[in-house]
DNA sequence: ATACAAGAGTTTGTATACACGAAAATCGAA
DNA sequence: TTCGATTTTCGTGTATACAAACTCTTGTAT
């Protein structure tokens, strides 16, 4: 693996772990002392951050962490909604029947052993492989590309909601839905359970927004 | 100005204008000395490239202006119609009337005085004023980063399309019908207004494809 | 005491040199 | 003649050294 790749990887993971909360001025010396590489791989992996929207170069006094914060929930999930619901469209159109009845089989048990908070992160996987499915059946390289921009900020926001176990359930029925909808081929209705599904989740975030944990 | 962007916006400039057409290989020293600049910055300049989807990493061979030809258009156009009507939508809600109405108007004398060719220009950029009041408008960030990155292809595309006369004099009527929904303040207007103008210029595009002129 | 200017220090931007890896070409053997 | 291995060459990946710019501090003058 590259270094610049190596440096790229270790400065996002801690971006979107909150390990480097927005702010943060990420000095190129010091993080390439931090991570074992030297400036150039370094300056590199700044660029590819920045070109994210991970990070923002300040003039002067290099780069920092880009803010983030629940303000810029209403803004994320209206081009979610937008970007998400076209790919429900065209992957009910071109997709494989077969594979979205398995997933929502799968989140339907999944909907049913949710109480131990362990299986949080196997759900996670889970509705991560729904996405994934939807988007190879998209099959839209474009689309794909600006999914992934976005699934970046959406990860980092993820600290800053609370997901209780009966939300999660929900979820999962609603990911049953939507996975339904498109093994069903029907492009109107997986439009549609998408943007409930959405809608739901925004619901949630709103009403269950953590007080004050700032902007930092 | 810095080097490593004036090395991006030459080298994006010749992507976008066909001078380095797909396949081309970018060759760090030979696209260093035409650039005057040093590798250093150059590799920079790849790297926001190869992330904007212009140039593609091939591994050992350096980077190679990414392909694109007239088998994307539907799925540039997929991801097109999604983020527009979006930001049409939200410009609906929030945009200032006034702005609106007098882009309307601009549009509708445009599309009296559109037969010399050397209007076409213009027209273009009437065009782009429009595109950037309904993205300033709509006030999303990330929204408007998915619009940039898109606008970049949809550029690349456009050496490989004829805009007869008659076709921009219709578009001109359809951008004059979007800005005065906005105006209005009708999202569902605004939405409708834009993906039938986003319909036809796909319509157009496809019946007056070039035969040949084949992807390089 | 405050404001402005000058200087020092730190940090980014650029260039160049070196090392590693991959691809191609050539030589040898079957 | 063809296949394979080895060597050579070209190009990327990385490091380091140097230069320029910005900021912060300090000193002086009003």
């Amino acid at each position: 693996m590259k270094a610049s790749d190596k440096a790229y990887a270790a400065l996002r993971r801690d971006i979107v772990s909150w390990a480097l909360p927005p702010g943060t001025v990420l000095g190129e010396v010091e993080q390439a002392e931090r991570l074992g590489v030297s400036r150039t791989p370094l300056r590199e992996a700044l660029s590819r951050l920045a070109a994210d929207g991970l990070a923002v170069a300040q003039r002067g006094r290099g780069v920092v962490v880009s803010d983030v914060s629940l303000d810029h929930v209403d803004d994320l999930f209206s081009l979610r909604r937008a970007l998400e619901v076209e790919a429900a469209r065209s992957a009910a159109r071109a997709g494989d029947a077969a594979v979205f009845e398995d997933l929502a089989a799968e989140f339907d048990a999944a909907s049913a052993a949710l109480d131990a908070p362990a299986e949080r992160d196997a759900y996670y996987a889970l509705a991560g492989g729904l996405d994934a499915a939807i988007e190879a059946a998209a099959s839209n390289p474009y689309l794909a590309q600006a999914l992934h921009g976005l699934r970046v900020h959406l990860a980092r926001l993820r600290r800053l909601s609370h997901d209780a176990p009966d939300r999660l359930r929900e979820s999962a029925r609603e990911h049953a839905q939507i996975a339904r909808a498109i093994a069903t081929g029907d492009p109107g209705l997986a439009a549609a359970a998408t943007m409930l599904h959405l809608h739901n989740s925004l619901d949630h975030i709103r009403s269950h927004a953590l007080p004050k944990e700032a902007t930092a």
